[in-house]
DNA sequence: GACAAATACATTGATATCAATATTATTTAA
DNA sequence: TTAAATAATATTGATATCAATGTATTTGTC
């Protein structure tokens, strides 16, 4: 008595058309792996740079507000931080006000760092933008925000 | 001497707001928080559930055509698929034609996972599309396409 | 047929991701 | 004014991701 259950073929072929976590995924994958190529001279990920970026602030960044920001969890975050912190990119100190939270933010060097890389920020992220027809980098982000 | 190179707050702001593999990590943690939650009760994440999808083929796949279609790298499949075989929901066996390769198919109660998974994935799914104005999901997995 | 080049996959090491849980500090309610 | 609830972050464990590198096999060339 062999009671497998078959998937249909034609319900591979739905998910690997249509869903939109999926597709998400890919893209998320093969940017990453250019960013990522783009931006190792300096030393830094995709997500180092985002994440670095996110602290180029006049006033020290909380946890929660670059969590938020980079709609990532906070184990995740305390963990990105951690090679930062360990090259003197990043500075993470007890928020005097409430001693819970931290106060995080770029060190001269991590200054710095970041600066080197966005020119090549800047040239990566133009040549992506060419790839999609006119006003329509506008039209992903808005179509991507409402995901979240 | 303080020659620090600073980032100007107007490059961060440009970063945050236009960055496309910003916007698509983001998006991609989001949707993946969205879809792993879904897919637990069936003890499947949702790069589990892509993964055993594209394997649910007539003919068992090459690990190539897999890392084709999941724009992810081939170490990055070898590692994924273990989880999965221990579980005895995926087959990895020597292709006889070409003994580098190998040949990868769902056992019976991996497709019995994946069939149990399906209606909540269809859920989620449409719950998902329906936050997109009409037709545009289309019109979003077409541009995602745009940057591979 | 021998051998160099190319191909397919595995291993290692570092970072990324999040659930579950723990710790510490603050806030709220009795 | 405490004790309970809440909040902010850290730790652990599992999977995910890829670069660098290694191994085995096949292919192409002479």
């Amino acid at each position: 008595m062999s009671n497998t259950v078959q998937v249909p073929f034609e319900t591979t072929l739905l998910v690997r058309d249509t869903c939109l976590c999926l597709h998400v995924q890919r893209a998320a994958r093969a940017l990453a792996r250019r960013f990522d190529e783009a931006l190792r001279p300096f030393g830094l990920t995709n997500g180092q740079f985002s994440l670095m970026m996110s602290l180029n602030r006049p006033m020290p960044a909380s946890m929660g507000s670059v969590t938020a920001l980079l709609a990532m969890d906070q184990t995740t975050l305390t963990a990105a931080l951690k090679p930062l912190e360990r090259r003197g990119w990043v500075n993470i100190v007890p928020n005097p006000k409430d001693r819970r939270a931290r106060l995080l933010s770029l060190t001269p060097s991590g200054q710095a760092a970041l600066a080197a890389a966005v020119p090549t920020w800047k040239l990566t992220h133009a040549a992506l933008e060419e790839r999609l027809p006119d006003g329509n980098g506008d039209r992903l982000r808005r179509d991507l925000a409402m995901l979240l």
